[in-house]
DNA sequence: CGCTAGATTGTAAGCAATTACATTTTTTAC
DNA sequence: GTAAAAAATGTAATTGCTTACAATCTAGCG
């Protein structure tokens, strides 16, 4: 493999010239800059990543921790981020949560402080307060999709607001018995949207002036197959049974679609469902909900996280607590509409 | 940050001792360990990498090529490898190709030279020859899910043997009217997967001394949707309607099995429907398919990956071309079934 | 033409580890 | 107790770049 040395050797400069010329510096001349470039290729020269991190400080990766890969969310951000990083020029070094505490341990303890990344974007990970300080000690930027996250830059968005907006959309079409399949704080190590969405549809329901019915939220576990599964119970009692469902995930949407279907009931005569984050899938289920464009959330904070890294200078701190709002928006499909006895 | 020096002073010893203790190497008292362990973790120090690697050659990382990292199969691989490397101290550096054909270039000819890998693995990529050229030139082993990839080790599933299979269980309950939902060779750019898989759908029928209708076979682009309008066309033909169909993804199997339950039709009753993958979501669906089991693919390559750095040698190639061939099974649900007409 | 300012180039000192080799210390065996 | 062998430790070269600083060259101007 050819090194600095052999490239300036065959252009007849000095590997000085030869590092000024390939990174597009200042000073050299336009002779030297074409003896080095041709140089270069004919070697295939390529400088080594890490002599440059050594010599430079800089190690052009990013690292970006998810609590899962294989969850539609995680991977839409993850591949929205890759794209605008290698667009950059940079690396993307993934480090994913779902093994484990053993290896989350490793990963904040070790992997992030080796002096691999010039900065951590962290995707609806809520970290400990161990954790976030080993970060901050290493004084790179850290930016969050989701949070707050304490002295870090984030991106959230509003999910009571959320919530509450699906919720509005259906009392709007005139709805008044409207059930709700979500999320109750399953652990400490998130930032509770599920229940904040929930917050929001009661929220919706008080003002409205209906009550909440304790047997029209039932918990599910953001599968299709859980909300499928509550769905088919709150629709069956024949006494109680809504005319819409509010769903805090459209997978959730998903599964409550078909068990409507499945009880020979129609979406959306028989029952309204809304989902929440335009999942690639709804257009298909021609499912209404709350687009909250997690592509978008990728690449903006991808994109900040950059402009951070390039205007940072000595004496600043590089981070600073200051959060997004990320707007959502209402989308509606074919899952919702008047419920039957207000049928023109 | 503290440095190695730092280390060595603290605890009284050279930087030498500081970097055979830390790195668990022989010739080190039980005395000195212990105070260099002290030292080590009293200044919070690790390792800066890139030293490290500048010294060693060995990065310690593995760059991971994936054509998407959005779609369940990719996702799935992708974090069962992730899990692998990190259990073995292993950083993943993800490189995704879905940005088009600028950044699949910038991959090749730029971030995958840079030194920063001790290997590659690639997850169904088609490798051009230039991009393998540049890639043996790095004399780092290459290892790819999906092949067959020239000089290189690979993990495959017979294809052609799957998509027999699917089509052998529905003849074995007794159809003789089976349609095919699959691909055909939509890129260059892949193994031909999909036509692999309608060959074996072919041969059985053939086999079975039954005859391939064209009308039969219904292209669709992997997704659900497309499937789902691919089966309501085959179903709704009155004359030619099949009584089963193999569908050459399981996300396919769900938009064929909707399209059932959408015509007012049941499955597996009036329709029988086989997917292939083993989805996470076709328990859900009760869909009958072709298990692959992903995630062992991606933890089988990983080790093996990780078996090959760890046993290389100075003389040995790095590189051999050996294929593993990976065993399908058939999974029953309760998506197939005999037909109707054969019912007792 | 000589001088100076500005642009170009080169020399060599980092960067932070690993490790070959030399040296010192400890252990073992007689 | 001493010599030889084995183990522990230290010194310093090495890895491949970047870049501060010094040196050289070029051009403009009086």
């Amino acid at each position: 493999m050819a090194g600095i040395e052999d490239v300036a050797r065959l252009a007849g400069v000095s590997t000085a010239t030869v590092s000024r010329a390939l990174s597009g510096k200042e000073h050299v001349s336009a002779k030297a800059r074409q003896k080095v470039e041709a140089a270069a290729a004919e070697l295939g020269y390529v400088a080594s990543s890490s002599a440059y991190t050594l010599a430079t400080g800089r190690t052009r990766n990013i690292g970006v921790v998810v609590p899962f890969v294989d969850r539609w969310f995680f991977s839409v951000a993850l591949e929205a981020i890759e794209t605008v990083l290698i667009e950059h020029g940079y690396d993307l070094t993934l480090y994913n949560l779902s093994g484990g505490l053993d290896q989350r341990d490793k990963i904040f303890s070790d992997f992030l402080l080796r002096k691999r990344v010039d900065g951590v974007l962290t995707v609806a990970v809520k970290l400990s307060d161990k954790e976030l300080e080993n970060l901050t000690k290493t004084r790179k930027p850290i930016m969050g999709i989701g949070g707050p996250i304490t002295g870090a830059r984030t991106l959230t968005i509003d999910d009571f607001a959320a919530g509450k907006l699906a919720t509005e959309h259906l009392l709007s079409l005139g709805h008044t018995k409207i059930a709700h399949i979500g999320g109750l704080e399953p652990t400490e190590m998130d930032f509770k949207q599920p229940s904040k969405r929930r917050h929001g549809y009661e929220h919706a329901l008080k003002s409205a002036g209906l009550p909440i019915r304790e047997s029209w939220f039932i918990p599910a576990d953001f599968t299709m197959k859980g909300a499928y599964h509550a769905a088919k119970q709150i629709l069956g009692d024949p006494r109680n049974a809504p005319t819409a469902i509010v769903c805090s995930s459209d997978e959730m949407g998903f599964g409550a679609i078909m068990a409507v279907k499945d009880l020979g009931l129609r979406v959306p005569q028989d029952v309204s469902v809304i989902g929440m984050d335009n999942h690639d899938m709804s257009d298909f289920f021609g499912l209404s909900t709350i687009n909250q464009d997690v592509r978008g959330q990728g690449r903006h904070t991808a994109e900040r996280l950059l402009k951070v890294l390039e205007n940072a200078t000595e004496n600043e701190p590089v981070n600073v607590e200051e959060n997004v709002d990320w707007p959502v928006e209402l989308l509606v499909r074919s899952s919702t509409a008047r419920p039957a006895n207000l049928a023109r």
